[in-house]
DNA sequence: TGGGGTTAT
DNA sequence: ATAACCC
């Protein structure tokens, strides 16, 4: 039959399998050789496909997996005091996203409420998904918990040299056009974005068939196009973007804030320019916008009022950093903040545990009461791991906490002067700068780049953390 | 307004 | 270490 089965089939070819295998690690990967054989997603901007997977109601979902009697009922997430997410049954019932409780219950006291502030049942599906989809195609890129991107360009060239060869001049749309536009056979970017209408709708059959989820798709020739067409139609459908209706699309928009890259404060400092719709970035003279917000953001926004994106879909790969917090009325006293970071420490250091590599940097970020500006004053201190602790990772972690807790108070200490009374809001333990095994396996790649690697600037290229100057908090 | 994430400076 | 962005 003409359908793909799932996994491309490793079938035929030359060049494919160099972008079939994804690096061992997508970001350390060295600058690509420019040479002939490049792929065609990173060579030609212009022709790229990308898709935009958004993931229904994520939190609601899960729970209603976990638990099926929940499904035709109204069920919102609750985190502290804010329903942070509900399903389509308590949307009907006038429910929104981040709705305080209060609100929520005034307009429906029988909403069921889940308790979501412990994030592990979303984190562990959330990375099933981007799984599943790195198993079509390597270049992934996450956004938060239920969104991905994917550039399927090698997939939809695949197809297009398929069709061409069985003299094939048929070719059927998946899901929503956007605008209700026609394809026209004869425009081959027309052509290209019908095919990755199919295969975005094949992206959301197999979230749909493996791990029971519905989700929204988007299709269009940039990752800032495919996300903005994804909404269009709501739950659980797709839209494909044909170039024509690029313009109504970003100029729909009703405010700069929906740009996605424009966010709350350009968007205040473009008000302030008299700027409020994406008509008027696009109007408004660069070099007064470039004076305003420096030239590479004033650049990059005024590009995106034209829908005109040239990022890359990034490959997220494992995550960057692990982290906790924990947000609450007041914490006063070293007692209680000891108290709160061993209980972040714990499930910490289980996801570190399951990860397997080893983080070098530790920090502790704490948010101060303050009645004016409640949000954002949040304050950090880091420090990197003594090397004889991070061995100690990957085993139990009866030895590791209390010395990594002494670490921590030592970094709240530096930030917080306890001879004074505090009043915290939020604590947050975060461990960053992961790396694989110290790894000096003969044979291993590792040997190579660690024994052969150049000496650094300073001399020493061996274990250079250089987060703070006194090596650790003191 | 939660409990996470990322990159740039 | 912070500031901006994203969900």
């Amino acid at each position: 039959g003409g359908m793909e089965p799932f996994p491309p089939p490793t079938e035929d070819d030359e060049e494919e399998e160099d972008w079939l295998r994804p690096q061992s690690d997508g970001r350390a990967a060295p600058p690509a050789p420019t040479g002939p054989s490049k792929s065609l997603s990173a060579r030609n901007t212009a022709c790229r496909v990308i898709v935009h997977i958004d993931l229904d109601c994520f939190y609601a979902q899960v729970e209603m997996i976990r638990n099926p009697e929940l499904r035709e009922k109204p069920l919102g997430v609750q985190q502290k005091n804010i329903v942070v997410t509900c399903n389509y049954e308590a949307r009907k019932l006038g429910i929104k996203k981040l709705m305080s409780v209060r609100d929520a219950k005034e307009k429906f006291p029988q909403l069921i409420l889940v308790n979501g502030e412990d994030l592990t049942q979303y984190r562990e599906m959330s990375y099933k998904v981007t799984d599943l989809l790195e198993e079509f195609c390597p270049l992934v890129e996450r956004l938060g918990f239920d969104e991905n991107f994917v550039d399927i360009t090698e997939i939809v060239e695949k197809r297009l040299k398929l069709l061409q060869q069985t003299g094939c001049s048929q070719v059927c749309v998946s899901g929503h056009i956007y605008n209700n536009e026609t394809i026209n056979l004869q425009d081959t970017m027309h052509v290209r974005l019908a095919i990755g209408s199919r295969i975005a709708e094949e992206l959301r059959e197999a979230v749909h068939a493996r791990l029971g989820l519905t989700g929204c798709a988007g299709v269009a020739s940039n990752k800032l196009l495919a996300k903005l067409v994804s909404g269009t139609f709501k739950p659980n459908q797709q839209t494909v973007l044909l170039p024509e209706s690029c313009r109504d699309l970003i100029c729909n928009l009703e405010h700069l804030h929906k740009v996605p890259g424009i966010g709350y404060k350009t968007t205040k400092r473009l008000e302030t320019l008299g700027l409020k719709s994406v008509c008027d970035l696009q109007a408004f003279p660069s070099a007064i916008l470039e004076k305003e917000l420096g030239v590479s953001t004033a650049q990059r926004i005024q590009k995106l009022s034209y829908g005109e994106d040239d990022s890359p879909v990034t490959p997220s790969g494992p995550p960057q950093s692990f982290s906790e917090e924990d947000s609450f009325k007041k914490c006063s006293s070293e007692v209680q903040v000891k108290e709160k970071i061993e209980a972040l420490l714990a499930n910490l250091l289980d996801r570190i545990h399951k990860d397997g590599r080893k983080p070098h940097t530790i920090r502790l970020a704490t948010r101060q009461f303050s009645s004016t500006n409640k949000w954002f004053n949040r304050e950090s201190r880091q420090c990197p791991i003594p090397p004889h602790l991070i061995q100690k990772f990957g085993k139990e972690s009866s030895s590791i906490i209390s010395p990594l807790v002494d670490i921590l108070m030592k970094l709240f200490r530096k930030m917080i002067n306890v001879d004074l009374p505090f009043h915290l809001t939020l604590l947050s333990v975060c461990f960053s700068n992961l790396k694989d095994l110290p790894s000096s396996k003969k044979g291993s790649i590792g040997f190579y780049l660690t024994e052969v690697s150049p000496p650094s600037a300073s001399g020493n290229n061996v274990q250079e953390t250089e987060d703070v100057s006194q090596g650790q908090a003191s």
